[in-house]
DNA sequence: AATGAAATCGACCAGCA
DNA sequence: TGCTGGTCGATTTCATT
């Protein structure tokens, strides 16, 4: 054991590069990565499994188009809980285990809870929020309809400067 | 073309529990997954790529702990714009862009986006919210700490049994 | 940490129900 | 259209440096 970080796993700019790749896109073939980073196939599958092994890739899945499914509502809901229990673990888990709920963000603040959820039409939204509602500990919700919605799913091509440095460059270097 | 609607691609009850399983774990072998759903290699392979033609599988992305870049802090910013032009769209794709930012709700209501935010630090948080003022039309913003975090990232698995049926039972059937 | 060879797995094709 | 079985190419693994 020596004096690095737990949390951050110590990454060079190729794993970051390489991070960027397999974010974007996992179904290219290992020989256009390996030729966009200069490496060779093993030497990419090598620090792939590195990733894989030191938590910092999570894993691999395909991402479903809530469209195609007919997911057409999103809606953001503000769930304030009736008192400041120690419970707020296990009513999170209870909201995020409610169908059609994809989000849950525990807040400081006025708000306790902010759900996003992907539902197909106005009645299931109705029917979600009855569900919320019905946690045991939630006390009063505020629903806003999503007319519109822009993502980056992508972590390690969305940091700032600063925080790629924290990272390339750890504090007991 | 017949009657089918656009949005929603035809599928059975093979493809939806074809789709739990690759949007949970990707990595496992197209023979594990077929002995799941009782078919052979090719008919997975044969599957799979028909939903990704249809659009139902957007691609295959390796998912990035945060946590493991250092990004410990997420934040809730309510961002409210000057005036309702006709430029949300144009503010929503400046939000995004901004490093750090990794969902953009742009909502009905009081409160005109919601940004869910990943950085390292206070500091960089707050610059952060100094990139979201200095966007063009940010009029005011209001941030919450986000003290604890709960993710159903899967589509699928994450359907209410209403949603199941419209989508195994279209409405021209 | 990276390499090259051997075993394994996935992608594709022609044909069939 | 949905599937089968086989072939080829790609990927994973491992011994070696």
């Amino acid at each position: 054991m020596n004096g690095s970080q737990d949390a951050t796993a110590a990454l060079d700019e190729t794993d970051l590069a390489l991070l960027e790749q397999v974010e974007a896109d996992f179904d290219v073939s290992l020989e256009t990565i390996a030729d966009e980073l200069g490496l060779s196939k093993s030497a990419v599958h090598y620090r792939l499994n590195k990733l894989e092994a030191n938590g910092v890739i999570r894993g691999v899945t395909a991402d479903v188009d809530p469209l195609a499914l007919g997911l057409e509502l999103t809606a953001v809901t503000d769930v304030m809980v009736t008192h400041e229990t120690g419970y707020s673990e296990a009513i999170g888990e209870s909201l995020v285990a409610l169908d059609g709920v994809e989000h849950v963000y525990y807040t400081m603040g006025d708000v306790d809870f902010v759900v996003v959820s992907r539902v197909q039409s106005r009645d299931q939204l109705n029917d979600l929020i009855d569900r919320i509602v019905a946690v045991e500990g939630v006390n009063e919700t505020a629903s806003k309809f999503v007319l519109d919605e822009f993502d980056d799913h992508a972590v390690s091509s969305n940091l700032t400067p600063a925080a790629r440095n924290a990272i390339l460059e750890p504090a007991d270097r």
